[in-house]
DNA sequence: CTTATTTTGTACTAAACAGTACAAAACAAA
DNA sequence: TTTGTTTTGTACTGTTTAGTACAAAATAAG
């Protein structure tokens, strides 16, 4: 193991420029931006990202995921009523700050706009959403069985109803200003979870 | 009225320009293949596109919608029934071709991509998309009052409420390849709407 | 036919772009 | 301390970008 020593972690330099192509979306944000956001030179990113700016983006996306669905994993096991922690969690959507509405949701913005840049990289990002439609359809499945709430509709079909709420929460929540407009909006789309 | 004839009509050029923006993006459409989808060269385009690249893409958002409102409306006056009307235009997204749903709708990509790159365009594409969500509103108010349909939930909420599904399939649609599966996503989304 | 006016096509510019080449630096092991 | 290995920083390359400059072309009016 020998070898001038690296002076960056990969992690935590990837996600340095997930908030870049976060806040800009991917053609939208420059290598030299990512680059200067990730604190290292060309030489080391070249080195550590053989296909650039193209791998950086798919492996932000990995780890974006990896983190959130943590993150989601960590507090729904927390949670002492799942059904209602998830109800909550796509509720409070409508809580974040303005800056974060305008950023949206990271795997959203990147299946819009990879949809016709780049399908491999818009499948994957697709499939990375479904891992969060799956723990969603689990935990109604869960609540259905426990009597927590009495739809017999199909748990994979609320899941994707659920998902696809959020999906439009991600681009009504840009130009919604109003909070209370957004929480009304999220809580009608709820009420079919009884 | 002297000078040499213009070859070229400009609602037609922005329409073919439109196509270009809406298949790529904003950021990913260049002006060189923007010129040649509109058939025209630079010294044409950046007379009467002073604001270039920019002015083009704001002139193509005010031009679809307006494309797309007439189209609506005339529709709509030759539907009998205005509210079932709405429904099965919602509830058709499902059956537009996987060409057409990898391109979504163009005014909430415009949004979604404006967001953080040009914050008055966002807000300008959100006016246009408001457009539409007043048609929405009109509609469910007149079946209400017609009683049409019983639910007694406020019309401008349940606007905001079918914009919102819309905007989701506009994700959704990119990644489910199921038309099946989407059809049932929108047609719960439709059951609130009694 | 001349003149004024507008549009067009092309050559050009300067900046930004993603990516490469490569020598120097910094280490572990021998 | 020498050798082999990996990482780093920088200079460089070729391409693409959006946009400009301007002469030539095409018209209407006088």
């Amino acid at each position: 193991m020998a070898g001038r020593p690296k002076i960056f972690d990969e992690k935590d330099a990837i996600r340095k420029a997930t908030e870049i192509f976060w806040k800009k979306g991917y053609e939208a944000s420059s290598t030299d931006e990512l680059l200067a956001a990730m604190g290292i030179g060309k030489g080391s990113f070249y080195l550590h990202f053989k296909d650039g700016k193209k791998e950086l983006y798919q492996r932000s996306l990995d780890l974006f995921s990896e983190d959130a669905l943590k993150v989601f994993n960590r507090k729904l096991s927390e949670a002492n009523d799942e059904i209602h922690f998830l109800k909550q969690y796509i509720s409070s959507l409508a809580d974040k700050t303005t800056e974060q509405k305008q950023k949206g949701c990271y795997l959203g913005n990147g299946i819009m706009e990879m949809s016709n840049i780049d399908v491999k990289t818009k499948e994957h990002a697709g499939k990375l959403m479904e891992k969060l439609e799956q723990i969603f359809e689990k935990i109604i499945k869960n609540a259905q069985e426990k009597k927590q709430i009495k739809t017999k509709k199909d748990a994979k079909l609320l899941a994707k109803y659920l998902i696809n709420i959020r999906n439009g929460i991600n681009i009504t929540m840009r130009t919604e200003t109003d909070k209370e407009e957004l929480k009304n909006i999220i809580n009608m789309s709820l009420e079919i979870l009884k």
